[in-house]
DNA sequence: GCAATACTGAAGCATGTGCTTGAGTATCTA
DNA sequence: TAGATACTCAAGCACATGCTTCAGTATTGC
């Protein structure tokens, strides 16, 4: 992420939540892109081959390409190969997993929100 | 984004959708960067100052507040300066957003996910 | 007033990103 | 089997991103 810097500046989080960090990363920045988001939902129709995407979007078909292993490495969608075509569909799993991280995050931001209409209310009473 | 064409490359959503396509990108985006992940939950506990934000990030001020903008224009956040120092608070609408985004989704997936299946069930009989 | 504090702004650097072109390779189809 | 089709791979390009440093500027406390 081109860090100008030498140490790794983070402090926060254990082995597992470290791998659950990356792959947040990896989702989010899968669903950041326009391109990608328009992908998904042609692909929510049903399966499409790489120029089928290609064409609609008028980008190259390797541009179609590099787009679906950043979503399958989210796991926002799935390829496989069937003869000379290749084959695209959505996959829930990264979904699912943007679900749940909505999930875990509301009810902290919920306690947020309490604590900040108290801080607000005594800001507005000095 | 740095494209080396020169067309668009979108064709699909008209003027309304396309004003939410370009702040899903900046929700998305903001989202996708750990270090500002980090800092949501950081503020989720309450508002807190730049300083307090940059130190244990291990980054610096000038990198803290470059965070806080993109936050701010995704509506993740928000900041106001109070004599010299700047609090920095979460805000629930870009979460609200996400929310629905999700929501929004989920019907459009559900329903693919029944083609899917319909397919595999297909291709496997054959 | 004067120093310490808390940021702010401009510039720069290394790496990442989205896309292209051009040259393959594998798979149909006539 | 020749040619068309549908990708695939390696480079390369321009701009974005995350971070830094260094030189300010505005507040606060003694």
């Amino acid at each position: 992420m081109g860090k100008a810097n030498t140490k790794p500046a983070k402090k926060h989080a254990g082995r597992s939540a470290r791998v659950n960090e990356e792959a947040d990363s990896l989702l989010f920045h899968a669903l950041g892109d326009p391109t990608r988001r328009a992908m998904l939902d042609m692909l929510s129709a049903g399966p499409m081959s790489v120029s089928a995407l290609a064409e609609p979007l008028g980008i190259t078909l390797t541009a179609v390409t590099q787009h679906m292993q950043i979503l399958e490495e989210a796991e926002l969608a799935k390829s496989e190969k069937l003869g000379r075509v290749r084959s695209c569909r959505v996959e829930p799993r990264g979904f699912d997993r943007l679900e749940k991280w909505v999930k875990d995050h509301r009810t902290e931001w919920e306690r947020k929100l309490d604590k900040l209409s108290a801080m607000l209310e005594e800001e507005d009473s000095r």
